[in-house]
RNA sequence: GGCCCCGUAGUUCAAUGGACAGAACGCGAGACUUCUAAGCUCGUUAUGGGGGUUCGAUUCCCUCCGGGGCCA
């Protein structure tokens, strides 16, 4: 329990005494730090007693006396504002050096994770996180980088819950989307390699892809312009043959040719989802995205079939005339039906997901796991919200299915990414791709870096650069909270200066550097001169001004911070908060001196600010993002 | 057509039903020259329209307008 909690009951004992029954969530923080720490607006309870809430603010006044954490208490207007007990809530924050950050993998003390929407606690549960879930015929773009970095965070918070994560991603390999790559390719491809053309993989075959479209559309309007011809056949737009069979129908037909097995088609399939997961494999390493498994849509359709079979023979699944097979929800649930197999007998990645559930939440652990058990407390799903329909259906078909687990799944939505011009589609070109933008914002801050830094050598200026770039991309998109649209301008580089990571990365190399420095100086710091507390009175060293004050109760609020924010699974709040900490720091920088100000309020400021460095680089890491010390 | 999300300053974003709606970018001015000026200070401009619930609405409800998404 965090010491702001503690302060907030001992609110809550205070205003009992004056006959006031509140609950812990009903004390809010004023306007204005001058106002107090806490406040309690009395509107609520002066209605039940009927009278204005000014005047039984009056009322009350006399009964209320400062107990435990509470030193002060005020009246303003309705208002009842509370000031604690500087020296206490110093103790907790700053005198105790943090605990080290604990990253994945370390033993860790097991806490309760409240689950959203649910008081049911999750002690030390495992919950899986799948994120990215890329189609292996394209390079990741923008929208992958949302994605990442909300999935990532959203983990990392889980983690600082308690929680044991499991990343896990699933590649979209197999398909539609894959056949029409490979189906350009094959006419017109004529031996062409990723490497004869200087491509990355991804990049090479997603222009396959976008060539089929191009074509099929060409295709479309001869279709169109042809229709009333009394011949009715079709010439291919690409080829000038005629032919009954459209492109989209080759597509089609390729994707049977798959799944019967053809070997010449799994040949090229093989080649092709091979050298797009290269790619994508290379910027997911240059972003450090790491997984405990990989899913591949390729190796669970099979297993989606079998449960359309069984799910025929239970009747909870129908076969239509046409020969698709779909499922329809009771009523009350305002589903409409869904389609799991196509009529030609094909599947699309609804039918690989029948199967992808249980394969999570089985016991024996996925095949994917190599044999590992991973018994799942909850798993989320990270996916844009234009699928919000098909997981509504999707975990509704699980419990249909009666998979107990079924109410374990979760749907982590977040709005797309638009461009100025729209929506970004791949088959139009109005991609921001992930590769091209980062390498953009790394040549704008590499040439800022060189110009600060000249005795840098190349590779360590381009380390800080990537460092710096990446992190003005992962709070850019952090910081809007998921269910909004982001709208983003590649003709306007996401800045560095301001509201952004880069500034939260400059204040904390200012704070490293300040202690880079007093380590050099004569004076130890309190905790390496052994002293279990420091003196905190007036005078000794203690809270000497508002500023310090203010740096202080933001550190406090970390924890319940980061609480929320994995609660509501928004790593919006965390950005928003790091931002104002950082504004705090720098307050407390311009206003006072630390390294020059006199012992014992010297000493107590390097603890302060130790203090202070811990909490933002744990926020950062929270935000997937990595400090530098020196910027 | 049905369902879902969104509408706040010129722009991009904040605001568990509470004190004068906050930032940042942009634009205009300025200070220090002590610990990193990617910083700090001051100024500038906003809740799409109309109803309702409430002591109090950016927030909740209804409706219209606008943007986006999903489903057929």
């Amino acid at each position: 329990m965090s010491v702001l909690n503690i302060a907030r009951q001992d609110v809550v004992k205070i205003l009992k005494t004056a006959g006031i029954q509140i609950a812990l969530s009903d004390i809010v923080f004023p306007p204005d730090y001058k106002l107090g720490d806490f406040s309690f607006p009395l509107f609520g309870a002066a209605k039940e007693a009927g009278i204005a809430p000014a005047i039984l603010a009056q009322k009350i006044a006399e009964k209320l006396k400062p107990q435990g954490l509470v030193e002060k208490i005020e009246i303003a207007g309705p208002y009842v504002n509370f000031w604690l007990k500087r020296e206490e809530i110093v103790r907790e924050v700053v005198t105790p050096p943090v605990p080290p950050l604990k990253l994945r993998g370390g033993k860790k003390k097991v806490l309760p994770l409240r689950l959203r929407g649910s008081e049911r606690g999750l002690r030390g549960g495992r919950v899986m996180m799948e994120m990215i879930s890329p189609n292996n015929n394209k390079p990741l773009h923008l929208g992958h980088l949302r994605n990442a970095f909300l999935g990532e965070s959203v983990a990392r918070m889980l983690e600082a819950q308690g929680a044991k994560l499991i990343r896990t991603c699933l590649f979209n390999d197999r398909g539609l989307h894959i056949a029409k790559s490979m189906l350009a390719y094959k006419l017109w491809g004529a031996g062409k390699t990723p490497e004869s053309e200087r491509m990355k993989g991804d990049e090479f075959v997603v222009s396959w892809y976008v060539l089929f479209e191009h074509k099929a559309r060409e295709e479309q309007k001869i279709a169109a312009a042809t229709l009333r011809s009394p011949r009715g056949g079709l010439k291919t737009a690409a080829t000038g043959e005629v032919s009954g069979h459209t492109l989209q129908a080759q597509a089609e037909e390729l994707v049977r040719k798959w799944e019967a097995g053809d070997k010449e088609t799994l040949e090229l399939w093989k080649k092709m989802s091979g050298w797009a997961l290269e790619g994508i494999n290379m910027t997911l390493k240059r972003l450090g995205m790491k997984f405990d498994a990989f899913y591949y849509e390729s190796k669970l359709w099979k297993a989606g079939k079998k449960v359309v079979v069984e799910g025929l023979k239970r009747g909870i699944f129908k076969k239509e005339k046409s020969g698709a097979v779909l499922i329809e929800f009771e009523e009350a649930l305002g589903l409409p039906p869904k389609v799991l197999q196509r009529a030609d007998g094909t599947t699309i990645y609804a039918t690989a997901d029948l199967a992808l559930g249980p394969e999570k939440f089985s016991a024996r652990g996925g095949s994917a796991f190599g044999g590992k058990k991973y018994k799942l407390a909850h798993s989320i799903w990270c996916v844009g919200q234009e699928q919000n329909l098909y997981f509504k259906q999707l975990f509704a078909i699980y419990k249909m299915l009666g998979h107990k687990w079924a109410d374990q799944c979760e749907h982590l939505s977040y709005g797309l990414v638009f461009l100025p011009e729209g929506k970004m589609k791949t088959r139009e070109g109005t991609v921001v791709e992930a590769d091209a933008l980062l390498n953009k914002m790394y040549e704008l801050v590499y040439e800022e870096v060189k110009a600060r830094h000249a005795h840098l050598t190349e590779a360590e200026i381009g380390e800080r650069a990537e460092i710096i770039a990446q992190a003005a991309v992962r709070y850019y998109l952090l910081s809007v909270s998921p269910k909004s649209l982001v709208h983003f301008d590649p003709k306007a580089s996401i800045s560095f200066t301001g509201h952004t990571g880069p500034y939260l990365l400059y204040t904390y190399a200012r704070i490293a550097s300040i202690l880079r420095k007093a380590k050099g100086s004569n004076a130890p710091l309190p905790a390496q001169a052994g002293q279990p507390h420091l003196k905190l009175r007036g005078g000794e060293g203690g809270v000497t001004n508002d500023c310090e004050w203010r740096l202080i109760f933001s550190i406090a609020r970390f924890s319940e911070i980061v609480a929320q924010a994995a609660d509501q699974r928004d790593p919006s709040q965390l950005a928003q908060y790091l931002y104002s900490l950082a504004k705090t720091f720098s307050d407390f920088y311009e206003a006072v001196p630390v390294l020059q100000s006199e012992e014992p309020t010297r000493g107590f400021r390097l603890a302060l600010l130790r203090s202070a460095r811990e909490i933002l680089g744990r926020g950062l890491h929270l935000l997937t993002i990595q400090p530098l010390e020196e910027m």
